[in-house]
DNA sequence: AAAAATTTTCCGAACGATCGGTAGGTTTTT
DNA sequence: AAAAACCTACCGATCGTTCGGAAAATTTTT
């Protein structure tokens, strides 16, 4: 479904990706869109888990956002870069499933957005929109996975530590 | 195509759209996958006339890459940011095509590092990696097809002074 | 200017294939 | 023996595509 997209993939694809038939498959889910949801919400509650919870015990915001970004990739790495691939494909569910799945999303950003606003209230912001550089340093992480593999012979490291720098060189004062 | 993905949109939908019937839309597309393939590549062609060709002749590599950002974002504005969505959907195509697109791409990449590679040698540049920055910077540029409408209350104009402002101070030094 | 010939545009009907999903039965596990 | 896992076989609908011909627009000939 990464590779193909939801509309591209079919229900016997999945199937014998994980060698059943169809029919066989269907005792495991209720239907092709709540599988898609399904993912979805696994995916975001693992960035509930290893992103939100953690980052809420730090005080600083500065560290705060470093750390946002850096576990988000983190775990993105080790989940598997694809699934933030699968996040728009949240269009193919019904109005309200993409309402509960859209929540959790701006909720998240609210996350970078708090972080920026007491930035900005200890003076340590440019001058900038704060809705909008949140969401293009969410944009960059998530971004990361529309075009990094292996094989362009970037570590992760490299990319967190590059990515942390980009997003708090973008908005911090210095 | 937009809305619904390559897969989930139909030659029915589409012929719809333009008041015919699949047969007579038919006759003036090769097939499906064609179809895609030259909407990409009259995105790419606009691209390349409004953008690429106007920065040519910027000598200065700091006011050439902020016309970059600046030029691209007018472009997307004028001509429809949706189209810039259709972009991933070239995994549909066949592999030439594919490789025709993914080419042109790096090539508009490439104008971004070269602008870089530049302010690094003029010493004007931040610690950082190029390659990464760049993808970074294009990243930001086009996520905002993913999210900006009009309804959020940002006028486009605030939308590109904030995003050539935000690209710019995370690579520049200051 | 009218008529004839030609080309372009479009449609109705159908094609084989595949789609998401289901019913009913068999195998495997508990 | 009960329950869970899985299969074969099939459903109606829709998919991308094609074909032969009608309708409309254009060009050529008279």
């Amino acid at each position: 479904m990464v590779k193909k997209g939801y509309g591209g993939t079919s229900i016997s694809d999945i199937a014998k990706a994980v060698g059943m038939t169809k029919a066989g498959l269907y005792h495991h889910i209720a239907g092709k869109q709540d599988l898609l949801f399904q993912i979805l919400q696994h995916a975001m509650d693992g960035v509930e888990r290893d992103v939100i919870e953690p980052v809420k015990q730090i005080e600083d915001p500065e560290e705060r956002l470093r750390e946002i970004i850096r576990l988000h990739l983190r775990r993105l790495f080790k989940n598997g870069l694809e699934f933030a691939l699968l996040f728009p494909e949240r269009r193919h569910l019904e109005p309200a499933q993409q309402e509960a799945v859209v929540q959790r999303g701006k909720n998240y950003l609210g996350l970078i957005c708090v972080a920026l606003c007491e930035l900005a209230d200890q003076g340590k912001l440019q001058d900038l929109d704060i809705n909008i550089a949140a969401v293009h340093i969410l944009q960059t992480i998530t971004g990361i996975a529309r075009w990094y593999t292996k094989d362009t012979g970037i570590s992760e490291d490299h990319l967190v530590e590059q990515t942390v720098n980009f997003g708090l060189s973008a908005t911090l004062k210095r």
